[in-house]
DNA sequence: ATACTTAAATGGTCATACCATTGACATTGC
DNA sequence: GCAATGTCAATGGTATGACCATTTAAGTAT
Protein backbone atom coordinates (compact mmCIF):
# COMPACT_ATOMS: atom_id res chain seq x y z
CA UNK A 1 0.00 0.00 0.00
CA UNK A 2 2.37 2.63 1.07
CA UNK A 3 4.50 2.19 -2.18
CA UNK A 4 1.74 3.51 -4.37
CA UNK A 5 1.89 7.31 -2.71
CA UNK A 6 0.87 8.91 -5.82
CA UNK A 7 -2.51 7.45 -5.39
CA UNK A 8 -3.18 8.10 -1.75
CA UNK A 9 -1.90 11.70 -2.93
CA UNK A 10 -4.94 11.13 -5.24
CA UNK A 11 -7.55 10.80 -2.81
CA UNK A 12 -7.13 14.74 -1.60
CA UNK A 13 -7.97 16.23 -5.46
CA UNK A 14 -10.65 13.84 -6.40
CA UNK A 15 -11.87 11.64 -3.72
CA UNK A 16 -13.61 8.46 -5.55
CA UNK A 17 -15.77 7.59 -3.18
CA UNK A 18 -18.75 9.93 -2.18
CA UNK A 19 -19.84 8.37 1.08
CA UNK A 20 -20.21 5.20 2.38
CA UNK A 21 -22.73 3.29 4.75
CA UNK A 22 -22.24 0.90 6.81
CA UNK A 23 -21.80 -2.21 5.20
CA UNK A 24 -23.74 -5.62 6.93
CA UNK A 25 -22.28 -8.44 5.83
CA UNK A 26 -25.42 -11.20 6.05
CA UNK A 27 -24.58 -14.59 7.30
CA UNK A 28 -24.93 -17.55 4.54
CA UNK A 29 -27.68 -18.99 6.67
CA UNK A 30 -29.48 -15.74 6.66
CA UNK A 31 -29.39 -15.42 2.48
CA UNK A 32 -30.58 -18.91 2.05
CA UNK A 33 -33.33 -18.11 4.84
CA UNK A 34 -34.61 -14.78 3.22
CA UNK A 35 -34.86 -16.31 -0.19
CA UNK A 36 -36.47 -19.05 1.12
CA UNK A 37 -38.90 -16.90 3.32
CA UNK A 38 -40.08 -15.17 -0.04
CA UNK A 39 -40.75 -18.18 -2.07
CA UNK A 40 -43.27 -18.90 0.89
CA UNK A 41 -44.85 -16.00 1.63
CA UNK A 42 -45.55 -14.98 -2.11
CA UNK A 43 -46.57 -19.08 -2.76
CA UNK A 44 -44.19 -19.91 -5.23
CA UNK A 45 -43.44 -22.40 -2.31
CA UNK A 46 -47.08 -23.45 -2.08
CA UNK A 47 -47.99 -24.12 1.38
CA UNK A 48 -48.00 -28.23 2.46
CA UNK A 49 -45.07 -28.44 -0.55
CA UNK A 50 -41.82 -29.67 1.14
CA UNK A 51 -38.77 -28.21 0.82
CA UNK A 52 -35.61 -29.67 -0.92
CA UNK A 53 -34.20 -32.06 1.39
CA UNK A 54 -30.99 -30.75 3.60
CA UNK A 55 -28.16 -32.78 1.93
CA UNK A 56 -30.30 -31.31 -1.73
CA UNK A 57 -30.21 -27.72 -0.77
CA UNK A 58 -26.61 -28.24 0.28
CA UNK A 59 -25.62 -29.40 -3.48
CA UNK A 60 -27.94 -26.62 -4.68
CA UNK A 61 -26.62 -23.87 -2.58
CA UNK A 62 -23.04 -25.00 -2.24
CA UNK A 63 -23.16 -24.25 1.44
CA UNK A 64 -22.48 -26.69 4.83
CA UNK A 65 -25.04 -28.53 6.40
CA UNK A 66 -24.45 -26.74 9.11
CA UNK A 67 -25.25 -23.57 7.32
CA UNK A 68 -28.25 -25.25 5.52
CA UNK A 69 -29.72 -26.58 9.03
CA UNK A 70 -29.49 -23.22 10.52
CA UNK A 71 -31.14 -21.10 7.66
CA UNK A 72 -33.70 -24.20 8.18
CA UNK A 73 -33.92 -23.51 11.95
CA UNK A 74 -34.76 -19.81 11.25
CA UNK A 75 -37.71 -20.50 8.99
CA UNK A 76 -38.99 -23.42 11.45
CA UNK A 77 -38.82 -20.66 13.97
CA UNK A 78 -40.82 -18.21 12.10
CA UNK A 79 -43.52 -20.92 11.97
CA UNK A 80 -42.83 -20.91 7.87
CA UNK A 81 -41.69 -24.30 7.99
CA UNK A 82 -42.56 -27.39 9.69
CA UNK A 83 -39.72 -30.54 9.77
CA UNK A 84 -40.10 -34.06 10.15
CA UNK A 85 -37.31 -36.93 9.89
CA UNK A 86 -37.53 -40.17 8.87
CA UNK A 87 -37.96 -41.62 5.08
CA UNK A 88 -40.40 -39.07 3.26
CA UNK A 89 -38.99 -36.64 6.22
CA UNK A 90 -37.96 -33.25 5.19
CA UNK A 91 -39.40 -29.70 5.14
CA UNK A 92 -42.54 -28.50 4.31
CA UNK A 93 -43.92 -25.13 4.12
CA UNK A 94 -46.69 -23.40 6.41
CA UNK A 95 -48.03 -20.53 5.56
CA UNK A 96 -48.05 -17.97 9.48
CA UNK A 97 -51.11 -19.02 11.14
CA UNK A 98 -52.77 -17.72 14.06
CA UNK A 99 -50.37 -19.79 16.52
CA UNK A 100 -47.44 -18.51 15.67
CA UNK A 101 -48.30 -14.79 15.96
CA UNK A 102 -49.98 -15.28 18.90
CA UNK A 103 -47.04 -17.03 20.08
CA UNK A 104 -44.76 -13.69 19.67
CA UNK A 105 -47.46 -11.95 20.89
CA UNK A 106 -46.98 -14.29 24.23
CA UNK A 107 -42.97 -13.52 24.22
CA UNK A 108 -43.78 -9.57 24.23
CA UNK A 109 -45.95 -9.72 26.68
CA UNK A 110 -43.68 -12.27 29.16
CA UNK A 111 -40.62 -9.95 28.37
CA UNK A 112 -41.80 -6.96 28.73
CA UNK A 113 -43.69 -7.64 31.46
CA UNK A 114 -47.15 -6.33 30.68
CA UNK A 115 -49.97 -6.09 33.34
CA UNK A 116 -52.84 -8.40 32.97
CA UNK A 117 -54.92 -5.12 33.29
CA UNK A 118 -52.80 -4.03 30.02
CA UNK A 119 -53.86 -6.82 28.50
CA UNK A 120 -57.52 -6.64 29.59
CA UNK A 121 -57.17 -2.89 28.16
CA UNK A 122 -56.02 -4.03 25.04
CA UNK A 123 -59.27 -6.49 24.64
CA UNK A 124 -61.14 -3.70 25.19
CA UNK A 125 -59.51 -1.55 22.66
CA UNK A 126 -60.38 -3.64 20.22
CA UNK A 127 -63.43 -6.37 21.06
CA UNK A 128 -66.11 -4.22 20.14
CA UNK A 129 -65.00 -3.17 16.44
CA UNK A 130 -64.64 -6.51 16.49
CA UNK A 131 -68.06 -7.30 17.44
CA UNK A 132 -69.52 -4.65 15.18
CA UNK A 133 -67.84 -6.38 12.10
CA UNK A 134 -68.75 -9.87 13.14
CA UNK A 135 -72.12 -8.62 12.80
CA UNK A 136 -72.08 -7.05 9.52
CA UNK A 137 -70.08 -9.89 7.78
CA UNK A 138 -71.25 -13.02 9.92
CA UNK A 139 -71.96 -15.89 7.68
CA UNK A 140 -75.03 -18.37 8.77
CA UNK A 141 -72.49 -21.16 9.81
CA UNK A 142 -70.29 -19.03 11.56
CA UNK A 143 -73.96 -17.99 13.57
CA UNK A 144 -74.31 -21.15 14.21
CA UNK A 145 -71.21 -21.96 15.50
CA UNK A 146 -71.48 -18.89 17.67
CA UNK A 147 -75.02 -20.01 18.60
CA UNK A 148 -73.31 -23.46 19.34
CA UNK A 149 -70.71 -22.40 21.96
CA UNK A 150 -73.18 -19.70 23.76
CA UNK A 151 -74.99 -22.65 24.32
CA UNK A 152 -71.87 -24.77 25.37
CA UNK A 153 -70.62 -22.49 27.77
CA UNK A 154 -74.37 -21.97 29.70
CA UNK A 155 -74.66 -26.19 29.93
CA UNK A 156 -70.60 -25.71 31.27
CA UNK A 157 -72.19 -23.09 34.06
CA UNK A 158 -71.22 -25.46 36.97
CA UNK A 159 -67.59 -26.83 34.96
CA UNK A 160 -65.14 -24.23 35.79
CA UNK A 161 -62.73 -25.25 33.63
CA UNK A 162 -64.94 -26.16 30.64
CA UNK A 163 -66.79 -23.06 31.24
CA UNK A 164 -63.18 -20.82 30.67
CA UNK A 165 -62.09 -22.48 28.05
CA UNK A 166 -65.41 -22.49 26.12
CA UNK A 167 -65.08 -18.61 26.90
CA UNK A 168 -61.68 -18.22 25.10
CA UNK A 169 -63.61 -20.16 21.98
CA UNK A 170 -66.67 -17.88 22.29
CA UNK A 171 -64.38 -14.87 21.51
CA UNK A 172 -62.66 -16.47 19.00
CA UNK A 173 -65.50 -17.35 16.92
CA UNK A 174 -66.65 -13.79 17.07
CA UNK A 175 -62.94 -13.09 15.97
CA UNK A 176 -64.27 -15.32 13.35
CA UNK A 177 -66.86 -14.13 11.97
CA UNK A 178 -65.56 -10.55 11.58
CA UNK A 179 -64.20 -12.44 8.66
CA UNK A 180 -60.32 -10.32 9.53
CA UNK A 181 -58.24 -12.73 10.03
CA UNK A 182 -55.50 -10.01 11.43
CA UNK A 183 -58.25 -8.99 14.39
CA UNK A 184 -58.86 -12.68 14.73
CA UNK A 185 -55.34 -13.38 15.20
CA UNK A 186 -54.99 -10.56 18.05
CA UNK A 187 -57.70 -11.57 19.91
CA UNK A 188 -56.85 -15.10 19.92
CA UNK A 189 -53.41 -14.01 21.44
CA UNK A 190 -54.56 -12.11 24.02
CA UNK A 191 -56.99 -14.22 25.20
CA UNK A 192 -55.29 -17.16 25.31
CA UNK A 193 -52.88 -14.55 27.87
CA UNK A 194 -55.77 -13.56 29.68
CA UNK A 195 -57.01 -17.22 29.74
CA UNK A 196 -53.67 -18.30 31.54
CA UNK A 197 -53.61 -15.44 33.33
CA UNK A 198 -56.87 -15.84 35.06
CA UNK A 199 -57.11 -19.39 35.13
CA UNK A 200 -54.63 -19.28 38.50
CA UNK A 201 -57.06 -17.42 40.45
CA UNK A 202 -60.20 -18.61 39.05
CA UNK A 203 -62.19 -15.32 39.71
CA UNK A 204 -64.84 -16.38 37.78
CA UNK A 205 -68.03 -16.68 40.80
CA UNK A 206 -71.35 -18.07 40.25
CA UNK A 207 -72.95 -14.23 40.45
CA UNK A 208 -70.01 -13.84 37.32
CA UNK A 209 -70.45 -16.09 35.60
CA UNK A 210 -74.53 -15.42 35.43
CA UNK A 211 -74.06 -12.36 34.17
CA UNK A 212 -71.36 -13.71 31.63
CA UNK A 213 -73.85 -15.67 30.18
CA UNK A 214 -76.72 -13.02 29.69
CA UNK A 215 -74.18 -10.45 28.20
CA UNK A 216 -73.19 -13.82 25.52
CA UNK A 217 -76.77 -13.49 24.92
CA UNK A 218 -77.61 -10.20 24.07
CA UNK A 219 -74.55 -9.41 22.19
CA UNK A 220 -75.02 -12.99 20.08
CA UNK A 221 -78.40 -11.28 19.31
CA UNK A 222 -77.41 -8.06 17.88
CA UNK A 223 -74.64 -9.90 15.38
CA UNK A 224 -77.65 -12.04 14.46
CA UNK A 225 -79.77 -8.92 14.19
CA UNK A 226 -76.77 -7.51 11.68
CA UNK A 227 -76.85 -4.31 14.32
CA UNK A 228 -73.42 -3.42 14.12
CA UNK A 229 -73.53 -0.92 16.81
CA UNK A 230 -75.30 -2.77 19.22
CA UNK A 231 -73.08 -5.52 19.10
CA UNK A 232 -69.84 -3.01 19.87
CA UNK A 233 -72.07 -1.15 22.87
CA UNK A 234 -72.86 -4.53 24.10
CA UNK A 235 -69.52 -6.02 23.99
CA UNK A 236 -68.17 -2.76 25.22
CA UNK A 237 -70.28 -2.93 27.88
CA UNK A 238 -69.63 -6.32 28.59
CA UNK A 239 -66.10 -6.05 28.85
CA UNK A 240 -66.14 -2.95 31.39
CA UNK A 241 -67.82 -4.79 33.74
CA UNK A 242 -65.68 -8.27 33.30
CA UNK A 243 -62.07 -6.09 33.75
CA UNK A 244 -64.18 -4.38 36.35
CA UNK A 245 -64.59 -7.87 38.25
CA UNK A 246 -60.77 -8.87 37.64
CA UNK A 247 -59.66 -5.62 38.78
CA UNK A 248 -61.31 -6.31 42.36
CA UNK A 249 -59.74 -9.42 42.16
CA UNK A 250 -55.97 -8.97 41.30
CA UNK A 251 -54.66 -6.32 43.90
CA UNK A 252 -51.28 -6.50 43.30
CA UNK A 253 -49.97 -5.28 39.81
CA UNK A 254 -50.25 -8.63 38.61
CA UNK A 255 -47.43 -9.89 35.84
CA UNK A 256 -47.73 -13.12 33.58
CA UNK A 257 -45.84 -15.76 34.30
CA UNK B 1 -40.87 -61.07 23.87
CA UNK B 2 -42.97 -64.17 22.51
CA UNK B 3 -40.49 -66.34 24.82
CA UNK B 4 -42.91 -64.31 28.19
CA UNK B 5 -46.53 -65.58 27.02
CA UNK B 6 -47.62 -65.32 30.67
CA UNK B 7 -46.52 -61.98 30.55
CA UNK B 8 -48.57 -60.79 27.41
CA UNK B 9 -51.14 -62.94 28.45
CA UNK B 10 -51.37 -61.08 32.17
CA UNK B 11 -52.34 -58.01 29.99
CA UNK B 12 -56.21 -58.97 29.36
CA UNK B 13 -56.05 -59.47 33.24
CA UNK B 14 -54.14 -56.32 34.77
CA UNK B 15 -52.96 -54.01 32.24
CA UNK B 16 -49.82 -52.48 33.39
CA UNK B 17 -49.90 -49.45 31.37
CA UNK B 18 -53.04 -47.42 31.62
CA UNK B 19 -52.56 -45.16 28.58
CA UNK B 20 -49.56 -43.55 26.75
CA UNK B 21 -50.51 -40.25 24.82
CA UNK B 22 -47.91 -39.79 21.96
CA UNK B 23 -44.12 -38.39 23.23
CA UNK B 24 -42.54 -35.63 21.48
CA UNK B 25 -39.06 -35.85 21.98
CA UNK B 26 -37.73 -32.25 21.72
CA UNK B 27 -34.25 -31.91 19.81
CA UNK B 28 -31.29 -30.58 21.82
CA UNK B 29 -31.06 -27.35 20.45
CA UNK B 30 -34.50 -26.62 21.36
CA UNK B 31 -34.09 -27.70 24.79
CA UNK B 32 -31.11 -25.17 25.21
CA UNK B 33 -33.40 -22.89 23.79
CA UNK B 34 -36.22 -23.21 25.65
CA UNK B 35 -33.70 -22.66 28.94
CA UNK B 36 -32.34 -19.51 28.18
CA UNK B 37 -35.29 -18.54 26.65
CA UNK B 38 -36.56 -18.58 30.65
CA UNK B 39 -33.63 -17.04 31.65
CA UNK B 40 -33.62 -13.95 29.38
CA UNK B 41 -38.10 -13.26 29.37
CA UNK B 42 -37.70 -13.67 33.44
CA UNK B 43 -34.54 -11.68 33.84
CA UNK B 44 -32.16 -14.40 35.48
CA UNK B 45 -30.15 -12.72 32.54
CA UNK B 46 -30.81 -8.95 32.47
CA UNK B 47 -31.11 -6.73 29.24
CA UNK B 48 -27.79 -6.69 27.66
CA UNK B 49 -26.20 -9.01 30.03
CA UNK B 50 -23.94 -11.33 27.52
CA UNK B 51 -24.40 -14.79 26.70
CA UNK B 52 -21.62 -17.65 27.88
CA UNK B 53 -19.33 -18.10 24.59
CA UNK B 54 -20.12 -20.62 21.96
CA UNK B 55 -17.66 -22.99 23.23
CA UNK B 56 -18.57 -22.14 26.73
CA UNK B 57 -22.00 -23.41 26.35
CA UNK B 58 -20.52 -26.27 24.68
CA UNK B 59 -18.52 -27.46 27.83
CA UNK B 60 -21.21 -26.18 30.35
CA UNK B 61 -24.43 -28.03 28.40
CA UNK B 62 -22.28 -31.04 26.79
CA UNK B 63 -24.07 -30.25 23.43
CA UNK B 64 -22.07 -30.59 20.19
CA UNK B 65 -21.00 -26.98 19.04
CA UNK B 66 -23.44 -27.10 15.95
CA UNK B 67 -26.70 -27.85 18.65
CA UNK B 68 -25.60 -24.75 20.57
CA UNK B 69 -25.20 -22.67 17.56
CA UNK B 70 -28.64 -23.63 16.62
CA UNK B 71 -29.87 -22.99 19.78
CA UNK B 72 -28.77 -19.43 19.97
CA UNK B 73 -30.15 -18.69 16.54
CA UNK B 74 -33.47 -19.43 17.65
CA UNK B 75 -33.38 -17.23 19.94
CA UNK B 76 -32.17 -14.97 17.65
CA UNK B 77 -34.45 -15.47 15.40
CA UNK B 78 -37.14 -14.49 18.04
CA UNK B 79 -35.19 -11.20 18.80
CA UNK B 80 -33.98 -12.09 21.99
CA UNK B 81 -30.37 -11.93 21.53
CA UNK B 82 -28.09 -10.09 19.52
CA UNK B 83 -24.60 -11.47 18.26
CA UNK B 84 -21.14 -10.03 17.76
CA UNK B 85 -18.27 -11.16 16.15
CA UNK B 86 -14.72 -10.60 17.05
CA UNK B 87 -13.05 -10.44 20.30
CA UNK B 88 -15.41 -9.29 23.06
CA UNK B 89 -18.04 -10.50 20.58
CA UNK B 90 -20.74 -12.93 21.49
CA UNK B 91 -24.42 -12.99 22.52
CA UNK B 92 -26.29 -10.33 24.27
CA UNK B 93 -29.79 -10.96 25.51
CA UNK B 94 -32.35 -8.25 24.60
CA UNK B 95 -35.77 -7.61 25.79
CA UNK B 96 -38.30 -8.54 22.81
CA UNK B 97 -39.16 -5.29 21.26
CA UNK B 98 -41.67 -3.60 19.31
CA UNK B 99 -39.42 -4.33 16.01
CA UNK B 100 -39.30 -7.60 16.90
CA UNK B 101 -43.38 -8.13 17.35
CA UNK B 102 -43.94 -5.33 14.43
CA UNK B 103 -41.67 -8.12 12.38
CA UNK B 104 -43.62 -10.94 12.58
CA UNK B 105 -46.88 -9.21 12.36
CA UNK B 106 -45.40 -7.99 8.85
CA UNK B 107 -45.02 -11.76 7.89
CA UNK B 108 -48.27 -12.52 9.30
CA UNK B 109 -49.90 -9.75 7.29
CA UNK B 110 -48.07 -11.28 4.05
CA UNK B 111 -47.78 -14.60 3.73
CA UNK B 112 -51.87 -14.74 4.26
CA UNK B 113 -52.06 -11.90 1.84
CA UNK B 114 -53.98 -9.42 4.13
CA UNK B 115 -55.42 -6.58 2.33
CA UNK B 116 -54.67 -3.19 2.63
CA UNK B 117 -58.45 -2.67 3.49
CA UNK B 118 -57.97 -5.07 6.07
CA UNK B 119 -54.91 -3.38 7.68
CA UNK B 120 -57.28 -0.16 7.89
CA UNK B 121 -60.15 -1.76 9.20
CA UNK B 122 -57.70 -2.71 11.72
CA UNK B 123 -56.21 0.78 12.33
CA UNK B 124 -59.73 2.00 12.58
CA UNK B 125 -60.55 -0.93 15.11
CA UNK B 126 -58.17 0.05 17.76
CA UNK B 127 -56.55 4.02 17.39
CA UNK B 128 -59.33 5.48 18.82
CA UNK B 129 -59.28 3.80 21.85
CA UNK B 130 -55.70 4.32 21.90
CA UNK B 131 -56.34 7.76 21.32
CA UNK B 132 -58.77 7.74 24.36
CA UNK B 133 -55.79 6.44 26.17
CA UNK B 134 -53.20 8.99 25.03
CA UNK B 135 -55.68 11.82 26.41
CA UNK B 136 -56.19 10.17 29.89
CA UNK B 137 -52.26 9.29 30.29
CA UNK B 138 -50.19 11.35 28.63
CA UNK B 139 -47.12 13.51 30.16
CA UNK B 140 -46.44 16.77 29.36
CA UNK B 141 -43.38 15.68 27.43
CA UNK B 142 -45.17 13.22 25.79
CA UNK B 143 -47.73 16.02 24.40
CA UNK B 144 -44.76 18.24 23.92
CA UNK B 145 -43.23 15.19 21.31
CA UNK B 146 -47.04 15.31 19.88
CA UNK B 147 -47.02 18.64 19.47
CA UNK B 148 -43.41 18.86 17.84
CA UNK B 149 -44.42 15.95 15.16
CA UNK B 150 -47.42 18.29 14.56
CA UNK B 151 -45.58 20.70 13.06
CA UNK B 152 -42.94 18.96 11.37
CA UNK B 153 -45.86 17.59 9.21
CA UNK B 154 -47.22 20.95 8.59
CA UNK B 155 -43.93 21.95 7.50
CA UNK B 156 -43.01 18.84 5.71
CA UNK B 157 -46.67 19.82 3.50
CA UNK B 158 -44.79 19.91 0.25
CA UNK B 159 -41.85 16.98 1.26
CA UNK B 160 -44.17 13.96 0.09
CA UNK B 161 -42.09 11.53 2.13
CA UNK B 162 -40.86 13.48 4.75
CA UNK B 163 -44.69 13.82 5.34
CA UNK B 164 -45.45 10.33 4.72
CA UNK B 165 -42.63 9.59 7.44
CA UNK B 166 -43.42 11.66 10.04
CA UNK B 167 -47.43 10.45 9.92
CA UNK B 168 -46.13 7.31 10.86
CA UNK B 169 -44.49 8.74 13.82
CA UNK B 170 -47.63 10.88 14.65
CA UNK B 171 -49.25 7.62 15.12
CA UNK B 172 -46.77 6.18 17.18
CA UNK B 173 -46.06 9.08 19.25
CA UNK B 174 -49.79 8.82 20.00
CA UNK B 175 -49.48 5.15 21.16
CA UNK B 176 -46.44 6.15 23.29
CA UNK B 177 -48.74 8.83 24.85
CA UNK B 178 -50.92 5.99 26.06
CA UNK B 179 -48.86 3.91 27.67
CA UNK B 180 -49.88 0.72 26.69
CA UNK B 181 -46.70 -1.18 25.12
CA UNK B 182 -48.75 -3.99 23.72
CA UNK B 183 -51.40 -1.53 21.89
CA UNK B 184 -48.21 1.02 20.79
CA UNK B 185 -46.39 -2.32 19.66
CA UNK B 186 -49.00 -2.97 17.20
CA UNK B 187 -49.97 0.41 16.16
CA UNK B 188 -46.26 0.68 15.47
CA UNK B 189 -46.20 -2.75 13.20
CA UNK B 190 -49.72 -1.84 11.10
CA UNK B 191 -48.47 1.79 10.82
CA UNK B 192 -45.32 0.98 8.87
CA UNK B 193 -47.01 -1.48 6.57
CA UNK B 194 -49.89 0.91 5.54
CA UNK B 195 -47.12 3.31 5.45
CA UNK B 196 -45.19 0.56 2.98
CA UNK B 197 -48.46 -0.31 0.89
CA UNK B 198 -49.43 3.61 0.69
CA UNK B 199 -46.29 4.64 -0.27
CA UNK B 200 -46.58 2.79 -3.49
CA UNK B 201 -49.22 4.49 -4.96
CA UNK B 202 -48.22 7.93 -3.04
CA UNK B 203 -52.23 8.94 -3.09
CA UNK B 204 -51.65 11.98 -0.60
CA UNK B 205 -53.27 14.81 -2.70
CA UNK B 206 -52.95 18.50 -1.54
CA UNK B 207 -56.37 18.31 -0.34
CA UNK B 208 -55.84 15.53 1.45
CA UNK B 209 -53.15 16.21 3.10
CA UNK B 210 -54.72 19.78 4.47
CA UNK B 211 -57.89 17.82 5.27
CA UNK B 212 -55.20 15.27 7.85
CA UNK B 213 -53.10 18.37 9.15
CA UNK B 214 -56.97 20.12 10.30
CA UNK B 215 -57.74 16.48 11.61
CA UNK B 216 -54.26 16.03 13.31
CA UNK B 217 -54.78 19.62 15.14
CA UNK B 218 -58.28 18.89 16.36
CA UNK B 219 -57.02 15.52 17.52
CA UNK B 220 -54.22 16.63 19.48
CA UNK B 221 -56.36 19.52 20.82
CA UNK B 222 -58.06 16.63 22.48
CA UNK B 223 -55.38 15.21 24.15
CA UNK B 224 -54.17 18.51 25.38
CA UNK B 225 -57.18 18.90 26.76
CA UNK B 226 -57.70 15.44 28.47
CA UNK B 227 -61.17 15.14 26.62
CA UNK B 228 -60.77 11.20 25.78
CA UNK B 229 -64.18 11.06 23.98
CA UNK B 230 -63.44 13.81 21.91
CA UNK B 231 -60.05 12.55 21.22
CA UNK B 232 -61.34 8.77 20.20
CA UNK B 233 -64.19 10.71 18.08
CA UNK B 234 -61.99 12.31 16.47
CA UNK B 235 -59.45 9.71 15.39
CA UNK B 236 -62.29 7.66 14.74
CA UNK B 237 -63.85 10.03 12.08
CA UNK B 238 -60.34 11.00 10.76
CA UNK B 239 -59.08 7.43 10.25
CA UNK B 240 -62.48 7.18 8.86
CA UNK B 241 -61.80 9.43 6.37
CA UNK B 242 -58.51 8.55 5.26
CA UNK B 243 -59.84 4.97 4.61
CA UNK B 244 -62.39 6.35 2.19
CA UNK B 245 -59.66 8.27 0.63
CA UNK B 246 -57.72 4.99 0.22
CA UNK B 247 -60.17 3.12 -1.12
CA UNK B 248 -61.13 5.14 -3.95
CA UNK B 249 -57.37 5.08 -4.82
CA UNK B 250 -56.89 1.52 -4.69
CA UNK B 251 -59.39 -0.13 -7.41
CA UNK B 252 -58.35 -3.78 -7.12
CA UNK B 253 -58.44 -5.57 -3.52
CA UNK B 254 -54.58 -4.43 -3.19
CA UNK B 255 -52.63 -6.83 -1.52
CA UNK B 256 -49.16 -6.16 0.15
CA UNK B 257 -45.55 -7.09 -1.35
C1' DA C 1 2.46 10.02 23.03
C1' DT C 2 1.27 8.06 18.61
C1' DA C 3 1.01 4.82 15.15
C1' DC C 4 1.59 0.36 13.84
C1' DT C 5 1.81 -4.68 14.50
C1' DT C 6 0.73 -8.74 16.73
C1' DA C 7 -1.93 -12.00 19.08
C1' DA C 8 -5.92 -13.73 21.29
C1' DA C 9 -10.86 -14.38 21.69
C1' DT C 10 -14.95 -14.93 19.43
C1' DG C 11 -18.40 -16.01 15.94
C1' DG C 12 -18.84 -18.04 10.99
C1' DT C 13 -18.08 -21.82 7.88
C1' DC C 14 -16.86 -26.20 6.19
C1' DA C 15 -16.16 -31.34 5.88
C1' DT C 16 -17.10 -35.76 7.57
C1' DA C 17 -18.78 -39.27 10.13
C1' DC C 18 -22.18 -41.47 12.66
C1' DC C 19 -26.74 -41.89 15.22
C1' DA C 20 -32.02 -41.80 15.31
C1' DT C 21 -36.36 -42.00 13.09
C1' DT C 22 -39.45 -43.36 9.81
C1' DG C 23 -41.74 -45.77 6.31
C1' DA C 24 -41.48 -48.57 1.89
C1' DC C 25 -40.47 -53.03 0.61
C1' DA C 26 -39.18 -57.71 0.85
C1' DT C 27 -39.52 -61.85 3.71
C1' DT C 28 -41.46 -65.14 6.52
C1' DG C 29 -44.87 -68.02 8.54
C1' DC C 30 -49.31 -69.60 8.72
C1' DG D 1 -53.53 -65.19 0.19
C1' DC D 2 -52.17 -62.25 3.75
C1' DA D 3 -50.84 -60.68 7.98
C1' DA D 4 -46.99 -60.21 10.88
C1' DT D 5 -42.19 -59.45 10.80
C1' DG D 6 -37.74 -57.99 9.48
C1' DT D 7 -34.64 -55.33 6.48
C1' DC D 8 -32.94 -51.31 4.58
C1' DA D 9 -32.71 -46.89 2.54
C1' DA D 10 -33.80 -41.96 2.94
C1' DT D 11 -33.99 -38.26 5.92
C1' DG D 12 -33.18 -35.29 9.84
C1' DG D 13 -30.24 -34.97 14.39
C1' DT D 14 -25.79 -34.82 16.61
C1' DA D 15 -20.92 -34.84 17.27
C1' DT D 16 -15.86 -33.67 16.13
C1' DG D 17 -12.43 -31.15 14.43
C1' DA D 18 -10.46 -27.95 11.71
C1' DC D 19 -9.96 -23.54 9.70
C1' DC D 20 -11.49 -18.75 8.30
C1' DA D 21 -13.13 -13.88 9.43
C1' DT D 22 -13.67 -10.22 12.58
C1' DT D 23 -12.64 -7.50 16.29
C1' DT D 24 -10.04 -5.54 19.94
C1' DA D 25 -6.62 -5.70 23.70
C1' DA D 26 -1.96 -5.63 24.30
C1' DG D 27 2.47 -5.11 22.87
C1' DT D 28 6.05 -2.67 20.04
C1' DA D 29 8.36 0.57 17.33
C1' DT D 30 8.82 5.35 16.00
Amino acid sequence: MSSYPSLLDAQDHAPPVPKLSPIHVPKSSEVLASQLRVHILEGTIADGAALPAERDLVVQTGLSRGSVREALRILHTEGLITTRSGRLGGSVARRPGDDALARYIGLFVQGRGISLMSLLQVREAIEPSIAALAALNRTQEELAELAAITRRIEDAYENLPLYLTENVNWHVAIASASHNALLKAFITAISGLVFKASAIDNFASEEVRTLVIKAHRRILQAIVDRDADAASRRMARHLRALTKQMRAFVSAPMVLR
